[in-house]
DNA sequence: ACGGTGACACCAG
DNA sequence: TCTGGTGCCACCG
């Protein structure tokens, strides 16, 4: 919370935070969530800033392609937030792609 | 105040 | 489906 200029990043923690294990959410889905349809890219920047000791679940937040998205250049970070899914269940296909259909968080009123 | 940047989404080929 | 271009939003010098 704090400062009105990290409103926003503290908006998507919040939410992200209520993400449960072996379900995702994508970005888009959290702008919505936040009223902001828009802000899908705003969204990733806030997680991107998310400091390495934090216990927010920004690896439950994918694409709207249901893939890690590559951060970086050389980037074996995406491994990790795999990696991270797979441990709590996640099943991931040849394309590295997991079924959103099935995993898509359905939002704060469903949980 | 302004322009560049980024873990995105959407649409046209 | 995949790829490239475009729009969008928040943040930082």
């Amino acid at each position: 919370m704090a400062h009105p200029s990290q409103a926003f990043f503290a908006q998507v923690y919040d939410l992200v935070c209520q993400v449960p294990p072996g379900q995702v959410a994508t970005y888009g889905q959290i702008a919505h969530l936040l009223g902001k349809p828009r802000a899908a890219r705003a969204v990733g920047y806030a997680l991107a800033h998310l400091p390495s000791d934090s216990r927010v679940p920004w690896h439950r937040v994918v694409n709207q392609q249901g893939r890690v998205s590559p951060r970086g250049v050389g980037a074996l970070p995406g491994d990790r937030q795999r990696a991270l899914l797979e441990h709590e269940g996640i099943r991931f296909d040849a394309d590295g792609r997991l079924d959103l259909r099935r995993l898509r968080w359905q939002g704060p009123d469903a949980d």
